[in-house]
RNA sequence: AGGGGAGUCGCCAAGUUGGUUAAGGCACCGGAUUUUGAUUCCGGCAUUCGAGGGUUCGAAUCCUUCCUCCCCUGCCA
């Protein structure tokens, strides 16, 4: 055995949910459960084999917007945690309010579900949604009412409202709290058949007005809506409520372990209740599941709430959900980030339950580490000085050859021409250089990389008194991989671009949303900290063979950073993330 | 007449059946390598666990008082 300080290759670092998990698979709590191929009832699963899922988790989304890294976080648990223990983790619509759900949205969160590299199974065998199991708990519900535990309250939403007490008061009982079972069963019927209007009657728990938790007074558990479901069309008339609804979905799929966040904590008590209730009409199977809570990912230099990104893309601030400066998935896929990268951070932030706020430059570290790995390097010029290389002869095109990775041989290098007019970048030149500057400056000598050493002849001012050409002279005996490349020696290396060779294309420059840590946070409104550079349009000069970028390819732009092909516009790029740069300016 | 959670290095986060030196990562600071001021490598980085008091041979871990922060009064999820 190992020390146990020091996990083997592979291991992860526990957390609270792992020892939860590692002490149920100890026990053998789950082991004896049984899997009827679906979810549903005790009957689906009761003569069934012993489920062969060591642990069940799940990712239920409403389909009512888009992904964003806080839900990766969700969904890098739960696949991950289910993947990790031999378990399945289930994809779940939780779809019980039809006024808000859309196809649009299921598409776009399976999508990007899958980009993420998770997948619910052959053909989709645990993509479930909770309007599936309405008639499950409909049939519960009558259930409940059948025994007492639930009644139908005819007062309004705003005497419902008055009547549930505060957080230091208790509440009151409805008038129609001890309506005979024979009504309420009466009335749930018709609230099912669409006679009554939304708003009229609501399906009330039985359980404590004077509860300290006001989750437990008497929570609504179903509600009328006379509305067309996404999935259910017009069959239904009603729908449960979430509380009453996800502890159900849970137990019908056999869940083993319902992780969700913070804010769900003063709602287990509910969860416990209506498994308990149920399971005890024998309609579910035991073991129940159980509700585990952590924090939920907070990130500074952006916001994720639903209703700010909506706003974002509504008012026109950023040019729609997938817009490269938002935090949502389809937003990172553009912008050129990695699933793996965002895998690396939400394993590297970790779980727990205290909140927290994590600074947005570990995010932006796991990227350049998942990047530096897997991006072919090439030449770009952003921001083009003409350098002229006065002794070049005339007309002569030099063959250079640069690596694709400077640690990976194997991936081979490619040519890169040099002639006597090349783009260097405005800021490798300095006519005054500040202390520490070793890049091109009047009578110094730098490496032009893979190429020769030039020394700094002089340059040209244009009539706005900007340097707009720097000449030089080269060492011919100095080209990159002769022998002769190591007898000057140069402390700067800067990149270059033969101008007759070099093609331009626009460059957006991709910067973080906000320009403050937390947005919002003073007196005024998060829009007012919007990042206004965070998105620049240039046009740069990349090297020939970028020429022939595809979308989904990475590059490292050198000295630069991370640049993608854009996938809406593949004749631009965009910067995903810059390298990291000790040299304060 | 409130309830539910959380407080360990700048940011995360192990450790909590009390046991001697408080993991790890990121950041940061040195130094080496480097034709990216990148990468990589090596070294440094909490006498202290929100504060006080107590129990004990011994406490981040147990008891106690206090402080701070977060969540909860949708027929949303």
């Amino acid at each position: 055995m190992n020390d146990s300080k020091t996990p083997p290759e592979g291991a992860h670092i526990t957390n609270f949910i792992r020892q939860h998990i590692d002490r149920d698979l100890a026990e053998g709590k789950y082991s004896q459960r049984r899997w009827g191929g679906k979810p549903g009832p005790a009957a689906t699963h009761a003569n069934a084999p012993v489920d062969p899922a060591k642990i069940r988790t799940r990712f239920p989304p409403e389909p009512n917007g888009y992904l964003h890294i806080g839900h990766a976080k969700s969904i890098c648990l739960n696949f991950g945690l289910a993947r990790e223990y031999g378990g399945i983790c289930h994809m779940r619509f939780d779809d019980t309010n039809p006024e808000k759900e859309e196809q649009e949205y299921v598409d776009a969160i399976l999508d990007s579900v899958k980009w993420l590299g998770f997948d619910y199974g052959k053909n989709d065998e645990y993509l479930y949604h909770a309007s599936s199991y309405f008639d499950w708990m409909y049939e519960f519900a009558v259930e409940l009412i059948k025994h007492g535990d639930a009644y139908v309250d005819s007062q309004t939403a705003e005497e419902l409202r008055a009547t549930r007490g505060s957080l230091t008061e208790h509440g009151m009982e409805s008038p129609y709290r001890k309506r005979s079972v024979e009504e309420s069963l009466a009335l749930f019927t018709e609230m099912r058949d669409g006679k009554h209007p939304d708003g009229s009657h609501v399906l009330r728990a039985k359980i404590d007005m004077k509860s300290p938790n006001i989750n437990m007074r008497d929570p609504a558990i179903y509600r009328i809506k006379n509305a067309d479901h996404h999935r259910t069309g017009d069959k239904w008339h009603i729908y449960p409520m979430y509380t009453y609804a996800h502890p159900i979905e849970d137990a019908l799929e056999n869940i083993t372990h319902s992780l969700c966040t913070l804010e769900f904590e003063d709602q287990r008590p509910f969860y416990d209740w209506v498994l308990e209730k149920i399971a005890s009409f024998g309609l579910l199977q035991r073991p129940l599941p159980q509700q585990i809570e952590f924090s939920r990912l907070n990130l500074s230099y952006t916001v994720m709430s639903k209703r700010f990104l909506i706003q974002l893309v509504k008012e026109g601030h950023v040019d729609g959900w997938d817009d490269p400066r938002m935090p949502t998935l389809v937003g990172c896929r553009r912008r050129g980030f990695t699933p793996e990268g965002i895998k690396l951070f939400m394993e590297r932030v970790g779980v727990s339950k205290s909140d927290s706020l994590i600074d947005y430059s570990i995010f932006e570290d796991c990227q350049r580490e998942v990047l530096n790995e897997i991006a072919p390097r090439r030449i770009a010029v952003l921001d083009p000085l003409k350098l002229v290389i006065d002794n070049w002869p005339k007309g002569h095109v030099e063959e250079c050859f640069a690596p694709n990775h400077p640690q990976k041989a194997d991936w081979g290098k490619r040519m890169v021409p040099m002639t006597g007019e090349l783009w260097i970048e405005r800021e490798d030149f300095m006519e005054v250089p500040s202390k520490g500057y070793f890049r091109l400056l009047p009578g110094n000598q730098v490496r032009l990389k893979y190429g020769f050493v030039v020394r700094c002849t002089g340059f040209s001012k244009g009539a706005d008194g900007r340097v707009d050409e720097v000449h030089c002279d080269y060492l011919p005996e100095t080209k990159s991989g002769t022998p002769g490349a190591e007898s000057v020696k140069t402390k700067g290396v800067i990149h270059w671009l033969s101008a007759a060779h070099a093609h331009t294309c626009e460059v957006r420059l991709y910067d973080r949303l906000f320009r403050e840590p937390q947005p919002g946070a003073g007196s005024h409104t998060y829009l007012d900290d919007i990042n206004p550079n965070a998105k620049k349009v240039i046009s740069a000069y990349l090297e020939p063979s970028l020429k022939e970028a595809k979308v989904g390819e990475r590059f490292q732009f050198e000295r630069h950073g991370y640049f993608v092909p854009d996938g809406r516009s593949p004749k631009a790029f965009n910067r995903a993330v810059t390298l990291r740069d000790s040299w304060v300016k």
